[in-house]
DNA sequence: AATTTTTCTGCACACGTGTGCAGGCGGTTT
DNA sequence: AAACCGCCTGCACACGTGTGCAGAAAAATT
């Protein structure tokens, strides 16, 4: 025989199934000695009730369904791993579904998380997190987007996302007001919003500071580091190498470090480079990266209590916004003084634009 | 409303919903054109079968437990990549579940599997592997643990790990080759098989070249660079310091590169650092990190597979045995020549024992 | 035309848990 | 003594799906 049910323990205790079942919910319907002997027949027996059946009758499963692109990127097994935590936290099961940006994949993983009637989603940093919303729409399980909002505001889509541009305009500052004026931008493949926000602070930094935006300056990756190696590979071919690089993540600046070292150029001497997200190894590597942190525990964190919140019937903030911080090591300095004639055109200082809005600012050994 | 049942599509089609049950799963009992209206009718309300009423009376859940320690560990976040692309090409779903190697939470992780009714379970490197064992023998779900073998052989728990012994001998008898006499071992935490194994591995890779064991080159890490990072602080002390160094894993490496360079040493120069792993950053760091290679995606996937063996009734090894790789990168060279008289002691070359078997051999530059 | 066979459909029940409701029992009040 | 009340317990049913079995209708055979 297998699991023990509730019957078996209403045969052992004398008592109908029933009874059995208020006792283990502490009802107040059971007289509390009766009671007391069932839940130890229960615990004798080893009874553990079954999700299953109990999620039949309350249509509530505790259990939540995570997609990501891939669990291998470090970025996101942090925000997973801070949903994990909270969800257990609280009873919660976290069924875990990689997309792999593949649609036929996305479709299956759509269809799965249906099925298993789970309460509600998280959707890390995937560019199609909208393609989700129209087929789940259907039952009804609020929805949390990290780092990537939808667009027409449905009211059971939330989203968690890290103010994009304020971080990247401060990161572009610090290159700024260390002397860079050549900054290339290496970003992730179109179509990602953080990528656009971030790209946006980078423009925006530049107008601030009066420095003409060079569209050779910006190359493309795929968050990955084989990607942000070739895309430095295309930067470091121009007529005039840009003397910093901004990097869409950590895992693109990794693959920028490389292809710089494969050029004989050491950083920061010559280049400068500044990542995002934070990673563990950004703080591990050599030269250890400046970056921006995200929150990214934080951030799954916060997703999760989202979705708690909605179960428990309170009202959650559409969108919760969460600060980067900028942590700056060893992989910026100021640029090796040969500045060439095109670049005197920047017309103001760096730091004109002190007023504005701007994250915090951590110099940090590791 | 919420959602669909098959039940809303028997009236809809005017039959009965054991009808529609069976039009839906293609039995042969139902006229093939009723059966194809249903279908329809299906597709267009949108219907999606409950997983949770189908496991109540099928008693399979498609779904299987995965417990780690951390998801965040690069080595583990790529086995469970492994396994949820297996899981997912057959209908699985995988729980994940966090231990965070806190035994308050192992419980409970214990106990949410059993309620959930999994089908099976993987368990990727714990110590405690065995502590799962006798709460879930009631659950009758095979086990399947990952680079931790069970010692009293359960019928119903399998193992898939990497040959310790041999890869660790491999990656020693390489820096024996090179030259190094004085090699420390920078471990995890007691307790680990993993560990046990690899350090077995580097004694006897010792033994054979004729190289006394020196207690004093062995320091004890936490598989995280940190605990690297203090373990190398502790080997850089040593009136005589090794000139290579074995690590449990590339993590512990990181942070040990990371006291070397504190020390003001250099990599491969004065010390030689090897790792275990290959994670995604050991090809991406400076000094590109000479490791041994787990084929971890590999054997998420054999984990996952002898599972569904096992569902399929098949008979299933009960331990399956994969090879590492030595990858030779840049982390490693010849010992600068300037040995000391105690370490003349070695009376045999390093490659006396070519006989033996051994890891397969990469020279990668990446 | 009668009988057998085949093809299909619906009834009834099961899976394990939760809950509304009726009713039994003991004790208190009129 | 009758009426009432409160405390507890079990009956019955629900949740959504799957399946054994009976039986009706249609087809094939005698």
């Amino acid at each position: 025989m297998g699991q023990v049910s509730i019957k078996d323990i209403a045969r052992a205790a004398q008592v109908s199934h029933p009874t059995v079942s208020r006792a283990l919910r502490n009802s107040p319907l059971v007289n509390s000695a009766t009671a007391e002997r069932i839940r130890r027949i229960a615990v004798r027996m080893g009874y553990r009730p079954s999700a299953v059946a109990r999620s039949l009758v309350t249509k509530r499963t505790r259990t939540i369904g995570v997609v990501v692109t891939t669990i291998a990127d470090p970025f996101i097994a942090e925000v997973v791993g801070g949903i994990e935590e909270a969800a257990n936290e609280q009873g919660y099961s976290v069924v875990l579904a990689n997309s792999n940006a593949d649609p036929d994949r996305e479709l299956k993983v759509v269809h799965s998380i249906h099925e298993r009637r789970v309460d509600g989603i998280i959707v890390t940093s995937s560019r199609v997190g909208a393609l989700y919303v129209p087929v789940l729409s259907q039952l009804m399980a609020p929805i949390v987007l990290i780092n990537n909002q939808h667009p027409d505001d449905s009211d059971f889509v939330y989203s968690v996302m890290i103010d994009n541009v304020t971080a990247s305009r401060t990161a572009m500052q610090h290159l700024l007001e260390l002397g860079h004026r050549r900054i290339a931008y290496i970003g992730d493949q179109a179509g990602f919003q953080s990528d656009t926000e971030r790209f946006a602070g980078y423009r925006q930094a530049l107008a601030l500071a009066g420095c003409p935006f060079r569209p050779e300056l910006v190359a493309h990756g795929n968050g990955k580091p084989e990607g942000g190696r070739q895309a430095m590979t295309k930067l470091l071919a121009l007529d005039e190498m840009p003397t910093a690089v901004f990097c869409y993540n950590d895992m693109s600046a990794l693959g920028a470090l490389r292809a710089i070292d494969e050029h004989g150029l050491k950083v920061p001497a010559d280049i400068s480079v500044v990542g995002f997200d934070d990673v563990f190894f950004a703080s591990w590597m050599r030269p250890l990266l400046t970056t921006i942190r995200q929150p990214k525990r934080q951030m799954g964190r916060l997703a999760m209590e989202t979705l708690l919140r909605i179960f428990a019937g309170e009202q959650a903030g559409t969108s919760i916004k969460v600060n980067g911080e900028l942590v700056v090591r060893e992989s910026t300095a100021p640029p090796e003084r040969k500045q060439k004639a095109g670049d005197r055109l920047c017309r103001q200082a760096a730091n004109c634009s002190s007023d504005r809005r701007r994250s915090p600012v951590v110099r940090a050994k590791r």
